[in-house]
DNA sequence: TAGAAGTCTGAACGCTGTTCAGACTACGAT
DNA sequence: ATCGTAGTCTGAACAGCGTTCAGACTTCTA
Protein backbone atom coordinates (compact mmCIF):
# COMPACT_ATOMS: atom_id res chain seq x y z
CA UNK A 1 0.00 0.00 0.00
CA UNK A 2 0.89 3.67 0.18
CA UNK A 3 3.78 3.14 -2.19
CA UNK A 4 2.40 5.48 -4.84
CA UNK A 5 1.75 8.10 -2.20
CA UNK A 6 5.25 7.89 -0.80
CA UNK A 7 6.71 8.07 -4.29
CA UNK A 8 4.67 11.18 -4.95
CA UNK A 9 5.81 12.70 -1.65
CA UNK A 10 9.41 12.02 -2.62
CA UNK A 11 8.87 13.61 -5.99
CA UNK A 12 7.31 16.69 -4.41
CA UNK A 13 10.14 16.93 -1.93
CA UNK A 14 12.81 16.80 -4.62
CA UNK A 15 10.91 19.23 -6.82
CA UNK A 16 10.82 21.58 -3.89
CA UNK A 17 14.54 21.10 -3.25
CA UNK A 18 15.28 21.99 -6.88
CA UNK A 19 13.29 25.20 -6.56
CA UNK A 20 14.98 26.07 -3.27
CA UNK A 21 18.44 25.52 -4.74
CA UNK A 22 17.57 27.50 -7.86
CA UNK A 23 16.11 30.33 -5.79
CA UNK A 24 19.17 30.54 -3.54
CA UNK A 25 21.50 30.76 -6.51
CA UNK A 26 19.15 33.13 -8.29
CA UNK A 27 18.83 35.73 -5.53
CA UNK A 28 22.49 35.66 -4.56
CA UNK A 29 24.30 35.21 -7.86
CA UNK A 30 21.70 36.63 -10.22
CA UNK A 31 19.44 35.23 -12.86
CA UNK A 32 22.11 34.87 -15.50
CA UNK A 33 24.47 32.92 -13.28
CA UNK A 34 22.17 30.02 -12.50
CA UNK A 35 23.02 26.87 -14.41
CA UNK A 36 21.44 23.46 -14.30
CA UNK A 37 24.74 21.95 -13.15
CA UNK A 38 25.03 24.41 -10.26
CA UNK A 39 21.49 23.63 -9.16
CA UNK A 40 22.25 19.93 -9.49
CA UNK A 41 25.39 20.27 -7.37
CA UNK A 42 23.40 21.92 -4.60
CA UNK A 43 20.87 19.14 -4.36
CA UNK A 44 23.56 16.49 -4.91
CA UNK A 45 21.97 15.04 -8.01
CA UNK A 46 23.08 14.98 -11.61
CA UNK A 47 21.92 17.75 -13.92
CA UNK A 48 20.01 15.23 -15.99
CA UNK A 49 17.87 14.29 -12.99
CA UNK A 50 16.31 17.74 -12.91
CA UNK A 51 14.76 17.13 -16.32
CA UNK A 52 12.34 14.58 -14.90
CA UNK A 53 10.99 17.31 -12.61
CA UNK A 54 11.07 20.34 -14.91
CA UNK A 55 10.88 20.13 -18.70
CA UNK A 56 13.44 22.91 -19.08
CA UNK A 57 15.35 25.60 -17.26
CA UNK A 58 12.69 28.12 -18.29
CA UNK A 59 10.04 26.22 -16.39
CA UNK A 60 12.05 26.54 -13.19
CA UNK A 61 12.15 30.30 -13.65
CA UNK A 62 8.49 30.36 -14.50
CA UNK A 63 7.81 28.73 -11.15
CA UNK A 64 10.11 31.24 -9.43
CA UNK A 65 8.27 34.10 -11.13
CA UNK A 66 5.00 32.77 -9.74
CA UNK A 67 6.65 32.79 -6.35
CA UNK A 68 7.72 36.39 -6.97
CA UNK A 69 4.15 37.42 -7.70
CA UNK A 70 3.00 35.88 -4.46
CA UNK A 71 5.79 37.68 -2.61
CA UNK A 72 4.86 41.00 -4.17
CA UNK A 73 1.17 40.49 -3.50
CA UNK A 74 1.91 39.77 0.15
CA UNK A 75 4.18 42.78 0.35
CA UNK A 76 1.56 45.06 -1.13
CA UNK A 77 -1.13 43.73 1.14
CA UNK A 78 1.03 44.18 4.23
CA UNK A 79 2.00 47.70 3.21
CA UNK A 80 -1.55 48.83 2.68
CA UNK A 81 -3.15 46.90 5.51
CA UNK A 82 -3.28 49.64 8.15
CA UNK A 83 -4.05 52.53 5.83
CA UNK A 84 -7.63 53.64 5.45
CA UNK A 85 -7.35 56.61 3.08
CA UNK A 86 -7.67 55.36 -0.53
CA UNK A 87 -5.18 57.88 -1.92
CA UNK A 88 -2.62 56.98 0.72
CA UNK A 89 -3.23 53.31 0.02
CA UNK A 90 -2.49 53.92 -3.65
CA UNK A 91 0.65 55.90 -2.90
CA UNK A 92 1.97 53.37 -0.44
CA UNK A 93 1.12 50.45 -2.69
CA UNK A 94 2.84 51.99 -5.68
CA UNK A 95 5.83 52.92 -3.61
CA UNK A 96 6.01 49.35 -2.27
CA UNK A 97 5.96 48.15 -5.88
CA UNK A 98 8.99 50.33 -6.60
CA UNK A 99 10.74 49.27 -3.39
CA UNK A 100 10.16 45.63 -4.30
CA UNK A 101 12.22 46.21 -7.44
CA UNK A 102 15.17 47.08 -5.20
CA UNK A 103 14.74 44.56 -2.40
CA UNK A 104 14.01 41.73 -4.84
CA UNK A 105 15.97 42.74 -7.91
CA UNK A 106 16.17 39.32 -9.49
CA UNK A 107 12.54 38.45 -8.87
CA UNK A 108 11.43 41.80 -10.23
CA UNK A 109 13.49 41.58 -13.36
CA UNK A 110 12.18 38.10 -14.01
CA UNK A 111 8.59 39.21 -13.41
CA UNK A 112 8.40 42.46 -15.35
CA UNK A 113 11.47 43.15 -17.44
CA UNK A 114 13.18 40.06 -18.73
CA UNK A 115 12.51 38.74 -22.19
CA UNK A 116 14.53 35.54 -21.96
CA UNK A 117 11.78 33.42 -20.41
CA UNK A 118 9.24 33.39 -23.24
CA UNK A 119 6.55 31.52 -21.34
CA UNK A 120 6.33 34.46 -18.92
CA UNK A 121 5.19 36.81 -21.65
CA UNK A 122 2.59 34.34 -22.77
CA UNK A 123 1.02 33.41 -19.47
CA UNK A 124 1.48 36.69 -17.70
CA UNK A 125 -2.14 37.57 -17.19
CA UNK A 126 -2.93 34.19 -15.69
CA UNK A 127 -1.28 34.86 -12.35
CA UNK A 128 -4.07 35.36 -9.87
CA UNK A 129 -1.93 38.05 -8.32
CA UNK A 130 -3.35 40.39 -10.89
CA UNK A 131 -6.95 39.62 -10.19
CA UNK A 132 -6.71 40.29 -6.47
CA UNK A 133 -4.27 43.16 -6.38
CA UNK A 134 -5.65 45.14 -9.29
CA UNK A 135 -9.18 44.75 -7.99
CA UNK A 136 -8.17 46.25 -4.67
CA UNK A 137 -6.24 49.09 -6.29
CA UNK A 138 -9.03 49.86 -8.71
CA UNK A 139 -11.43 50.08 -5.80
CA UNK A 140 -9.13 52.64 -4.19
CA UNK A 141 -8.96 54.57 -7.43
CA UNK A 142 -12.73 54.49 -7.67
CA UNK A 143 -12.93 55.84 -4.13
CA UNK A 144 -10.57 58.71 -5.02
CA UNK A 145 -12.77 59.53 -7.98
CA UNK A 146 -15.91 59.39 -5.84
CA UNK A 147 -14.32 61.74 -3.32
CA UNK A 148 -13.47 64.17 -6.08
CA UNK A 149 -9.74 63.75 -5.61
CA UNK A 150 -9.41 62.43 -9.15
CA UNK A 151 -11.13 63.46 -12.35
CA UNK A 152 -14.63 62.01 -12.71
CA UNK A 153 -13.90 60.95 -16.27
CA UNK A 154 -11.08 58.69 -15.18
CA UNK A 155 -11.20 55.02 -16.11
CA UNK A 156 -9.87 53.19 -13.02
CA UNK A 157 -8.46 50.20 -14.88
CA UNK A 158 -6.57 52.34 -17.39
CA UNK A 159 -5.43 54.75 -14.70
CA UNK A 160 -4.03 51.91 -12.62
CA UNK A 161 -2.04 50.71 -15.61
CA UNK A 162 -0.66 54.20 -16.09
CA UNK A 163 0.42 54.33 -12.46
CA UNK A 164 2.18 51.00 -12.17
CA UNK A 165 3.74 51.14 -15.60
CA UNK A 166 5.07 54.59 -14.77
CA UNK A 167 6.64 53.22 -11.61
CA UNK A 168 7.98 50.35 -13.68
CA UNK A 169 9.97 52.94 -15.62
CA UNK A 170 11.61 54.17 -12.43
CA UNK A 171 12.27 50.59 -11.37
CA UNK A 172 13.78 49.72 -14.76
CA UNK A 173 16.13 52.69 -14.72
CA UNK A 174 17.15 51.86 -11.19
CA UNK A 175 17.87 48.23 -12.03
CA UNK A 176 19.74 48.95 -15.24
CA UNK A 177 21.71 51.76 -13.57
CA UNK A 178 21.34 54.19 -16.41
CA UNK A 179 21.52 57.29 -14.26
CA UNK A 180 24.50 59.54 -13.69
CA UNK A 181 26.26 59.04 -10.35
CA UNK A 182 24.71 62.16 -8.82
CA UNK A 183 21.17 61.25 -9.79
CA UNK A 184 19.02 59.54 -7.19
CA UNK A 185 16.63 56.90 -8.55
CA UNK A 186 14.50 57.05 -5.40
CA UNK A 187 13.92 60.78 -5.76
CA UNK A 188 13.07 60.22 -9.41
CA UNK A 189 10.58 57.50 -8.50
CA UNK A 190 8.97 59.74 -5.93
CA UNK A 191 8.69 62.66 -8.34
CA UNK A 192 7.26 60.35 -10.96
CA UNK A 193 4.63 59.09 -8.56
CA UNK A 194 3.76 62.63 -7.47
CA UNK A 195 3.43 63.77 -11.05
CA UNK A 196 1.23 60.86 -12.09
CA UNK A 197 -1.14 61.30 -9.17
CA UNK A 198 -1.26 65.04 -9.80
CA UNK A 199 -2.13 64.31 -13.40
CA UNK A 200 -5.31 62.55 -12.32
CA UNK A 201 -6.73 65.54 -10.50
CA UNK A 202 -10.01 67.01 -11.69
CA UNK A 203 -10.09 69.48 -14.50
CA UNK A 204 -6.43 69.38 -15.44
CA UNK A 205 -6.55 67.57 -18.66
CA UNK A 206 -8.85 70.09 -20.27
CA UNK A 207 -6.05 72.65 -20.43
CA UNK A 208 -4.26 70.26 -22.75
CA UNK A 209 -7.05 69.60 -25.16
CA UNK A 210 -5.86 72.00 -27.83
CA UNK A 211 -2.36 70.67 -28.12
CA UNK A 212 -3.61 67.12 -27.66
CA UNK A 213 -5.72 67.47 -30.75
CA UNK A 214 -2.76 68.73 -32.70
CA UNK A 215 -0.77 65.81 -31.48
CA UNK A 216 -3.38 63.18 -32.07
CA UNK A 217 -3.98 64.40 -35.57
CA UNK A 218 -0.33 63.86 -36.42
CA UNK A 219 1.01 60.75 -38.10
CA UNK A 220 2.85 59.81 -34.93
CA UNK A 221 -0.26 58.36 -33.35
CA UNK A 222 -2.20 55.75 -35.26
CA UNK A 223 -4.65 54.66 -32.60
CA UNK A 224 -7.55 57.00 -32.04
CA UNK A 225 -9.18 55.31 -29.09
CA UNK A 226 -8.66 56.74 -25.65
CA UNK A 227 -8.83 54.28 -22.83
CA UNK A 228 -7.88 56.57 -20.01
CA UNK A 229 -11.13 58.50 -19.99
CA UNK A 230 -14.55 57.00 -20.30
CA UNK A 231 -16.29 57.63 -23.61
CA UNK B 1 55.65 54.96 -47.46
CA UNK B 2 51.93 54.91 -46.66
CA UNK B 3 52.17 51.39 -45.33
CA UNK B 4 51.13 52.30 -41.83
CA UNK B 5 48.23 54.30 -43.23
CA UNK B 6 47.03 51.44 -45.41
CA UNK B 7 47.32 49.03 -42.51
CA UNK B 8 45.26 51.36 -40.39
CA UNK B 9 42.68 51.66 -43.19
CA UNK B 10 42.48 47.89 -43.40
CA UNK B 11 42.04 47.65 -39.66
CA UNK B 12 39.29 50.25 -39.73
CA UNK B 13 37.57 48.48 -42.59
CA UNK B 14 37.57 45.14 -40.79
CA UNK B 15 36.49 46.72 -37.54
CA UNK B 16 33.60 48.24 -39.42
CA UNK B 17 32.77 44.91 -41.03
CA UNK B 18 32.64 43.27 -37.62
CA UNK B 19 30.22 45.91 -36.37
CA UNK B 20 28.07 45.58 -39.49
CA UNK B 21 27.89 41.81 -39.13
CA UNK B 22 27.13 42.06 -35.43
CA UNK B 23 24.45 44.68 -36.06
CA UNK B 24 22.76 42.61 -38.77
CA UNK B 25 22.59 39.57 -36.52
CA UNK B 26 21.59 41.71 -33.58
CA UNK B 27 18.60 43.47 -35.16
CA UNK B 28 17.28 40.37 -36.94
CA UNK B 29 17.98 37.56 -34.49
CA UNK B 30 18.06 39.51 -31.26
CA UNK B 31 20.69 40.45 -28.77
CA UNK B 32 20.87 37.07 -27.10
CA UNK B 33 21.41 35.18 -30.33
CA UNK B 34 24.57 36.90 -31.45
CA UNK B 35 27.69 34.83 -30.91
CA UNK B 36 31.28 35.57 -31.77
CA UNK B 37 31.36 32.55 -34.06
CA UNK B 38 28.28 33.73 -35.98
CA UNK B 39 29.79 37.17 -36.44
CA UNK B 40 33.05 35.55 -37.53
CA UNK B 41 31.23 33.38 -40.08
CA UNK B 42 29.62 36.46 -41.61
CA UNK B 43 32.88 38.26 -42.16
CA UNK B 44 34.63 35.03 -43.17
CA UNK B 45 37.24 35.20 -40.45
CA UNK B 46 37.86 33.01 -37.45
CA UNK B 47 36.26 33.94 -34.16
CA UNK B 48 39.67 34.53 -32.63
CA UNK B 49 40.45 37.25 -35.19
CA UNK B 50 37.73 39.47 -33.73
CA UNK B 51 39.64 39.68 -30.48
CA UNK B 52 42.35 41.80 -32.03
CA UNK B 53 39.68 44.38 -32.91
CA UNK B 54 37.46 44.24 -29.83
CA UNK B 55 38.69 43.16 -26.39
CA UNK B 56 35.45 41.29 -25.72
CA UNK B 57 31.93 40.71 -26.94
CA UNK B 58 30.69 43.36 -24.53
CA UNK B 59 32.76 46.00 -26.28
CA UNK B 60 31.04 45.24 -29.56
CA UNK B 61 27.70 45.83 -27.93
CA UNK B 62 28.97 48.93 -26.26
CA UNK B 63 29.85 50.28 -29.70
CA UNK B 64 26.40 49.27 -30.99
CA UNK B 65 24.78 51.05 -28.07
CA UNK B 66 26.65 54.21 -28.97
CA UNK B 67 25.29 53.76 -32.47
CA UNK B 68 21.82 53.40 -30.99
CA UNK B 69 22.15 56.67 -29.12
CA UNK B 70 23.14 58.45 -32.30
CA UNK B 71 20.17 56.86 -34.10
CA UNK B 72 17.79 57.95 -31.36
CA UNK B 73 19.23 61.45 -31.25
CA UNK B 74 18.77 61.80 -35.02
CA UNK B 75 15.27 60.43 -34.76
CA UNK B 76 14.32 62.87 -32.02
CA UNK B 77 15.83 65.78 -33.89
CA UNK B 78 14.01 64.88 -37.10
CA UNK B 79 10.73 64.44 -35.25
CA UNK B 80 10.89 67.80 -33.55
CA UNK B 81 12.48 69.78 -36.37
CA UNK B 82 9.35 71.31 -37.86
CA UNK B 83 7.50 71.91 -34.63
CA UNK B 84 7.68 75.34 -33.04
CA UNK B 85 5.43 74.97 -30.00
CA UNK B 86 7.55 73.83 -27.02
CA UNK B 87 4.82 71.65 -25.54
CA UNK B 88 4.20 69.95 -28.87
CA UNK B 89 7.93 69.47 -29.26
CA UNK B 90 8.05 67.75 -25.88
CA UNK B 91 5.09 65.53 -26.70
CA UNK B 92 6.41 64.55 -30.09
CA UNK B 93 9.89 63.96 -28.74
CA UNK B 94 8.67 61.75 -25.93
CA UNK B 95 6.41 59.87 -28.27
CA UNK B 96 9.29 59.36 -30.68
CA UNK B 97 11.29 57.98 -27.75
CA UNK B 98 8.54 55.44 -27.14
CA UNK B 99 8.19 54.62 -30.83
CA UNK B 100 11.93 54.05 -31.03
CA UNK B 101 11.54 51.28 -28.48
CA UNK B 102 9.28 49.49 -30.94
CA UNK B 103 11.04 50.21 -34.22
CA UNK B 104 14.46 49.47 -32.74
CA UNK B 105 13.68 46.91 -30.07
CA UNK B 106 17.15 45.46 -29.76
CA UNK B 107 18.92 48.80 -29.74
CA UNK B 108 16.51 50.12 -27.15
CA UNK B 109 16.85 47.16 -24.86
CA UNK B 110 20.62 47.41 -25.06
CA UNK B 111 20.54 51.13 -24.39
CA UNK B 112 18.08 51.40 -21.51
CA UNK B 113 17.02 48.04 -20.13
CA UNK B 114 19.65 45.37 -20.37
CA UNK B 115 21.92 44.60 -17.47
CA UNK B 116 24.21 42.10 -19.19
CA UNK B 117 26.61 44.67 -20.64
CA UNK B 118 28.11 46.08 -17.44
CA UNK B 119 30.18 48.77 -19.14
CA UNK B 120 26.96 50.39 -20.34
CA UNK B 121 25.80 51.07 -16.81
CA UNK B 122 29.15 52.56 -15.96
CA UNK B 123 29.66 54.88 -18.90
CA UNK B 124 26.08 55.74 -19.55
CA UNK B 125 26.23 59.43 -18.85
CA UNK B 126 29.23 59.93 -21.10
CA UNK B 127 27.30 59.64 -24.35
CA UNK B 128 27.11 63.10 -25.79
CA UNK B 129 23.61 62.21 -26.87
CA UNK B 130 22.50 63.22 -23.44
CA UNK B 131 24.15 66.59 -23.45
CA UNK B 132 22.55 67.71 -26.68
CA UNK B 133 19.15 66.14 -26.43
CA UNK B 134 18.46 66.88 -22.80
CA UNK B 135 19.59 70.48 -23.24
CA UNK B 136 17.08 70.94 -26.04
CA UNK B 137 14.28 69.27 -24.12
CA UNK B 138 15.01 71.23 -20.97
CA UNK B 139 14.84 74.43 -22.96
CA UNK B 140 11.39 73.40 -24.19
CA UNK B 141 10.34 72.61 -20.65
CA UNK B 142 11.63 75.98 -19.53
CA UNK B 143 9.60 77.62 -22.27
CA UNK B 144 6.45 75.80 -21.12
CA UNK B 145 7.09 77.06 -17.61
CA UNK B 146 7.65 80.58 -18.86
CA UNK B 147 4.39 80.45 -20.80
CA UNK B 148 2.56 79.33 -17.68
CA UNK B 149 1.69 75.94 -19.16
CA UNK B 150 3.66 74.21 -16.44
CA UNK B 151 4.04 75.00 -12.77
CA UNK B 152 6.53 77.78 -12.06
CA UNK B 153 8.14 75.73 -9.30
CA UNK B 154 9.10 72.98 -11.72
CA UNK B 155 12.75 71.97 -12.01
CA UNK B 156 13.25 71.35 -15.76
CA UNK B 157 16.02 68.78 -15.36
CA UNK B 158 14.09 66.70 -12.83
CA UNK B 159 10.87 67.06 -14.80
CA UNK B 160 12.54 65.81 -17.97
CA UNK B 161 13.78 62.75 -16.10
CA UNK B 162 10.26 62.10 -14.87
CA UNK B 163 8.92 62.30 -18.40
CA UNK B 164 11.37 60.04 -20.17
CA UNK B 165 11.60 57.53 -17.36
CA UNK B 166 7.82 57.33 -17.32
CA UNK B 167 7.82 56.60 -21.04
CA UNK B 168 10.55 54.07 -20.39
CA UNK B 169 8.03 52.18 -18.28
CA UNK B 170 5.62 51.98 -21.19
CA UNK B 171 8.45 50.92 -23.49
CA UNK B 172 9.61 48.25 -21.03
CA UNK B 173 6.17 46.76 -20.66
CA UNK B 174 5.74 46.77 -24.43
CA UNK B 175 9.06 45.03 -25.00
CA UNK B 176 8.59 42.43 -22.29
CA UNK B 177 5.01 41.78 -23.37
CA UNK B 178 3.58 41.74 -19.91
CA UNK B 179 0.14 42.97 -20.92
CA UNK B 180 -2.96 40.90 -21.43
CA UNK B 181 -3.86 40.25 -25.09
CA UNK B 182 -6.62 42.85 -25.11
CA UNK B 183 -4.47 45.60 -23.66
CA UNK B 184 -2.87 48.07 -26.06
CA UNK B 185 0.62 49.22 -25.08
CA UNK B 186 0.37 52.23 -27.40
CA UNK B 187 -2.78 53.48 -25.73
CA UNK B 188 -1.13 52.96 -22.38
CA UNK B 189 1.93 54.94 -23.48
CA UNK B 190 -0.27 57.74 -24.70
CA UNK B 191 -2.28 57.87 -21.49
CA UNK B 192 0.93 57.84 -19.50
CA UNK B 193 2.30 60.76 -21.46
CA UNK B 194 -0.96 62.69 -21.11
CA UNK B 195 -1.03 62.08 -17.39
CA UNK B 196 2.58 63.13 -16.84
CA UNK B 197 2.19 66.35 -18.78
CA UNK B 198 -1.07 67.10 -16.97
CA UNK B 199 0.74 66.55 -13.71
CA UNK B 200 3.06 69.45 -14.48
CA UNK B 201 0.32 72.01 -14.85
CA UNK B 202 0.27 74.98 -12.53
CA UNK B 203 -1.23 74.72 -9.09
CA UNK B 204 -2.06 71.05 -9.17
CA UNK B 205 0.43 69.70 -6.78
CA UNK B 206 -0.79 71.88 -3.95
CA UNK B 207 -3.96 69.81 -3.64
CA UNK B 208 -1.75 66.88 -2.76
CA UNK B 209 0.29 68.50 -0.08
CA UNK B 210 -1.67 67.08 2.83
CA UNK B 211 -1.48 63.45 1.83
CA UNK B 212 2.07 63.95 0.56
CA UNK B 213 3.17 65.00 3.99
CA UNK B 214 1.56 61.93 5.48
CA UNK B 215 3.32 59.83 2.95
CA UNK B 216 6.70 61.46 3.24
CA UNK B 217 6.60 61.16 7.00
CA UNK B 218 6.12 57.41 6.73
CA UNK B 219 8.95 54.92 6.99
CA UNK B 220 8.52 54.01 3.35
CA UNK B 221 10.42 57.05 2.18
CA UNK B 222 13.87 57.65 3.61
CA UNK B 223 14.99 60.52 1.40
CA UNK B 224 13.61 63.89 2.36
CA UNK B 225 14.95 65.97 -0.50
CA UNK B 226 12.63 66.91 -3.31
CA UNK B 227 14.30 67.45 -6.64
CA UNK B 228 11.23 68.00 -8.73
CA UNK B 229 10.45 71.42 -7.35
CA UNK B 230 12.94 74.13 -6.73
CA UNK B 231 13.72 74.82 -3.09
C1' DT C 1 67.91 38.34 -47.90
C1' DA C 2 67.35 38.00 -42.81
C1' DG C 3 64.76 39.58 -39.20
C1' DA C 4 61.02 41.95 -37.20
C1' DA C 5 56.21 43.13 -36.97
C1' DG C 6 51.76 42.19 -37.69
C1' DT C 7 47.76 39.22 -38.68
C1' DC C 8 45.01 35.17 -38.64
C1' DT C 9 43.89 30.32 -37.49
C1' DG C 10 42.97 25.75 -35.24
C1' DA C 11 42.77 23.75 -31.23
C1' DA C 12 41.80 23.89 -26.81
C1' DC C 13 39.63 25.18 -22.00
C1' DG C 14 35.84 25.36 -19.28
C1' DC C 15 31.42 26.57 -19.41
C1' DT C 16 26.22 26.18 -21.10
C1' DG C 17 21.19 23.49 -21.91
C1' DT C 18 19.67 19.26 -23.20
C1' DT C 19 19.29 14.17 -24.59
C1' DC C 20 19.70 9.31 -24.10
C1' DA C 21 21.23 4.52 -23.46
C1' DG C 22 21.89 2.00 -19.80
C1' DA C 23 22.53 0.90 -14.82
C1' DC C 24 20.29 0.48 -10.66
C1' DT C 25 16.50 0.13 -7.30
C1' DA C 26 12.16 -1.18 -5.59
C1' DC C 27 7.89 -2.97 -6.29
C1' DG C 28 3.78 -6.45 -7.55
C1' DA C 29 2.64 -10.73 -9.16
C1' DT C 30 3.48 -15.43 -9.56
C1' DA D 1 11.74 -16.64 -3.52
C1' DT D 2 11.98 -15.20 -8.12
C1' DC D 3 10.92 -12.72 -12.28
C1' DG D 4 9.50 -8.88 -14.84
C1' DT D 5 8.38 -4.28 -14.84
C1' DA D 6 8.12 0.47 -13.66
C1' DG D 7 10.47 4.26 -12.06
C1' DT D 8 14.67 6.85 -11.05
C1' DC D 9 19.20 8.49 -11.70
C1' DT D 10 23.73 8.81 -13.98
C1' DG D 11 27.71 9.43 -17.23
C1' DA D 12 28.68 10.47 -21.50
C1' DA D 13 27.80 12.90 -25.22
C1' DC D 14 26.17 16.79 -28.55
C1' DA D 15 26.28 21.25 -30.10
C1' DG D 16 26.90 25.53 -28.70
C1' DC D 17 29.14 29.52 -25.97
C1' DG D 18 33.29 33.37 -24.80
C1' DT D 19 37.94 33.44 -24.65
C1' DT D 20 43.07 32.28 -24.96
C1' DC D 21 47.26 30.99 -27.13
C1' DA D 22 51.04 28.73 -29.69
C1' DG D 23 52.25 28.76 -34.02
C1' DA D 24 51.82 29.46 -39.12
C1' DC D 25 51.76 32.80 -42.51
C1' DT D 26 52.26 37.24 -44.78
C1' DT D 27 54.30 41.65 -45.29
C1' DC D 28 57.35 45.39 -44.48
C1' DT D 29 62.15 47.23 -42.93
C1' DA D 30 66.90 47.17 -42.82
Amino acid sequence: MGTKERQQRDRDRLRHAILTAARDLFVTEGYRNVSMRKVADRIEYSAAAIYSYFPSKDDIFFALAEEGFRLLADELLATVKDTADPLDRLRRGLWAFYEFSKSNREYFELMFVDRSVPSLSQDFQRFEFFQETTARAEADLQACIARGEFSRELNPAAALHVLWVGMLGAATIGLSQRLAPGEDPDALARDLLDTLLSGFTTGIRSTFVASECAFHASAAVTSTTTTLNHA
